[in-house]
DNA sequence: TTGAATCTTGACTGATTGGTCAGGGCTGCT
DNA sequence: AGCAGCCCTGACCAATCAGTCAAGATTCAA
């Protein structure tokens, strides 16, 4: 749907070079706050070459954006209608936090996006994202009618899941400087979790 | 310790406006995607004039993020030991929800603040906070050592707690786009906490 | 080796931004 | 009314920013 793949294994290389890069600092910054100069200083690459791989920052930053959803859906996607309902939360909120530890950059990015507003990415949470909570909202309510888990609100059940998993990424620094510089933020965070839910959602 | 507040009723008055208009922005954009132009406008007032009631930019903020700072600790700090633990910890999700539906700009000007690595208040964050924390992360751990609340650890408790009652504010954008425009974003959020951190703290 | 395509850059531009300043207008006290 | 001090503004400046361009350097296939 977009410009052709890169061909050139340079191209490939200095395309990631320039998206590694900004992702940097456009988790960190915000888009206002990140600067093509700060982003081409972080690739180690000229800005003019920076845009002739880019036709501009707003490219990179889509760029960024649309890889980004593609994965943030998968997790909730794989929760399984048919598996044990127990298990199956219990993994969707396991796979998110091990999202939060691997791409910490991607959810912050995701972060600010949603800090603003959502402008950019509202077709997708309208959408594709609406229409996944959705349909998954519907198989917990349907567990619930079952009795196979707790009389909760699916809606506030799957926020919850993301508040909790998203705030070991996005609020690192603060968790970081309360806790003291030594501490492992994520330590001990899945069986805390794994914990809560379990007791959240027993019938 | 600041410069003495206002005297006429004007510097009070636009002051407040300045204020006001710059926590819209602020909490909308984050720190260097606001203007001045956009604040002053916002304000109802001009540039100049803004930079009359504030040397610059960044004392708009500092005062704004200065204000807010009180106000944070405050649900902790209500937080008592002698009293019954779970009543305590659910008074302290109730008025921290509470907040964050009060006010909601606030809690996006920290959430923005800590994304960014927390620049400016991380002084506040490993002075006051930390030491806020530590101390009723103490009393937590004394109540689950005599049996009174379930054995956990106490800063994940804490951290679940702002993650939980934040999100509402902070992923408000995300939150009313997947649940549809008419949807009241808090609806149904104080009983869900409730029930979900009286099945966790459970002794 | 050679030449065409690809890659890279210094020097630039126009727009935006935070901030200044001199002077004029307004307010409230006597 | 008059005036001192507070309030307000248009016009301006220097810095920063995204983006352009012409020309040189590098790569790679033949």
């Amino acid at each position: 749907m977009n410009a052709p793949r890169p061909r050139t294994r340079i191209q490939r290389r200095n395309r990631k070079l320039i998206l590694d890069a900004a992702l940097d600092v456009f988790s960190a910054q915000g888009y206002r706050g990140a600067t093509l100069d700060q982003i081409a200083a972080s690739a180690g690459l000229s800005k003019p070459n920076l845009l002739y791989y880019f036709d501009n920052k707003e490219e990179i930053h889509r760029t960024l954006l649309t890889d980004l959803l593609d994965a943030w859906l998968a997790p909730l996607h794989d929760l399984a209608p048919d598996g044990d309902p127990q298990a199956e939360i219990l993994g969707y909120v396991r796979r998110k936090l091990q999202m939060s530890r691997e791409y910490p950059r991607e959810s912050r990015l995701f972060a600010n996006e949603i800090l603003q507003g959502a402008p950019r990415i509202e077709g997708f949470i309208r959408g594709d994202l609406k229409a996944l909570v959705d349909e998954k909202a519907a198989v917990i309510r349907g567990w619930a009618a079952q009795g196979r888990i707790a009389d909760l609100d699916p809606y506030h059940l799957i926020f919850s899941i993301w508040a909790l998993t998203q705030h070991y990424a996005d609020f690192e620094a603060q968790m970081r400087m309360v806790r003291g510089e030594g501490v492992d933020t994520f330590e001990g965070a899945e069986s805390y979790l794994d914990t809560l839910f379990a007791r959240l959602i027993a019938p």
